[in-house]
DNA sequence: TGATATTGGTATAGATTTGGTATATTAGGA
DNA sequence: TCCTAATATACCAAATCTATACCAATATCA
């Protein structure tokens, strides 16, 4: 995969995504303050309007506060720390029992509330799905928003909510190692034709079939992780 | 020598792929500004207004934000943003629709994980729910500990992260007005008792009795609801 | 304490870059 | 042949970037 970014060019975006990088990657600690703006000038070669687009973008993003007339400093966030050790330290099969604990009655509410836009919603991912049945990586994103939509027909925002952050996990690097190991033709294939009979069961407002249709479905994603993983 | 591979020729949807799978991929981060449509006519080797197409599909998709004067940007995948809002605004019934969806699994979970010393901790608990019957905040205070230290008896971290962020839905103040609505003596007495036989179920393992007596509890607790709005 | 240097906040104008749009033309496939 | 997609070109409007200047809050040090 060739680089796509122009590295040449230095924006504020560019910029900023330097900075940004620093402190995610932790070589920018917390309260740690940046070099003053005309300083930044200097090292990115850029004008101080530009340094200080870059440094409200990270403000705006929670990163770093901006103090006038002393200097701009780096936020710590207690939050994102836990929150990211979280995402991080989430195992594949502990994955599994949250979406089992939450999708079946998803769907139920799904019935309940959905419109039918939703649902023709679903089946354009559903159809995408299987014009990309061949490509785990795409066929995956594709998924985490089939099941993103599906939350969303339930106009339950805190539900919603948290399968965001469940999409989260599924996005980790390590999990690309999981999903090309599980991933093959034969499973995708199979996987498409449950999202299917689970779509055809929310049209028909059959919420108990709903629910075990994604029951099976999850069941499946287990077997086929127990089985990699035993492999 | 002959060419095997043809240079492939590109479209709208090829220069989209090869985006999107980047952006999947993880190797365009979000907030990374894209190059220009015209330097990207030059590295794909195609017109301004192939790449033009190209990027509105991924808009379409939710990838990309395209900004008039200024370039297209790689889009976070929203839900991480909204936090505090989605804590504020949820709504009692919301709320217990998540309960319905997440703790009658967690119930069968706790069933093959819970440890005899995590049960003991599930019984003080509810001794001394029962000691403070008459005070509802109190009681509200403890009964938040029960449910918390009953899905860390899942051992499934992930599990416990989200409850504890549905904890904090709770915690706001507006809640304190359906708590004193809702939490009078009858409620609280009714509440013990199915605690109680919730925990009997655990410690005899029985993971479906578990999982029916946490749903007939939020039964209890949604109908109390319902009838504390109705009048 | 008080003077001075440093820092961010704001405003301006002009040159440059960027996306938005319209049009006519060309190439390739059904 | 017709139709769709891609090309090539031109121009507009919006945003960015630069350079400069000055103000206000803060930090530093004698």
């Amino acid at each position: 995969m060739t680089a796509i970014l122009d590295k040449k060019r230095m924006g504020a975006s560019e910029v900023a995504a330097e900075i940004r990088a620093m402190i995610v990657a932790g070589s920018l600690n917390s309260h740690d303050r940046l070099p003053s703006e005309r300083a930044l000038c200097a090292r990115y070669g850029v004008s101080r309007g530009t340094i200080r687009d870059a440094l409200l973008r990270l403000k705006n993003e929670g990163l770093v506060e901006i103090r006038l007339g002393s200097g701009s400093y780096v936020l710590e966030n207690l939050a994102r720390q836990h929150y990211e050790a979280i995402i991080r330290n989430t195992r594949p099969l502990e994955l599994v029992d949250v979406r089992f604990a939450l999708e079946p009655h998803i769907c139920r509410l799904a019935v309940l509330h959905g419109q039918v836009a939703d649902f023709d919603r679903l089946e354009s991912h559903i159809n995408e799905m299987e014009e990309n049945a061949d490509d785990a990586q795409i066929f995956a994103h594709i998924d985490a928003r089939f099941h993103l939509d599906l939350v969303k027909s339930t106009n339950n925002s805190l539900l919603i909510w948290i399968i965001g952050e469940v999409n989260e996990v599924r996005k980790q690097e390590q999990w690309a190692k999981v999903r090309s190991i599980t991933l093959e033709g034969a499973i995708i294939r199979t996987y498409n034709a449950q999202h299917r009979a689970i779509l055809t069961a929310l049209r028909a407002r059959d919420s108990e079939g709903a629910a075990n249709l994604m029951k099976e479905h999850l069941d499946t994603a287990r077997k086929s992780l127990t089985q990699a993983i035993g492999s």
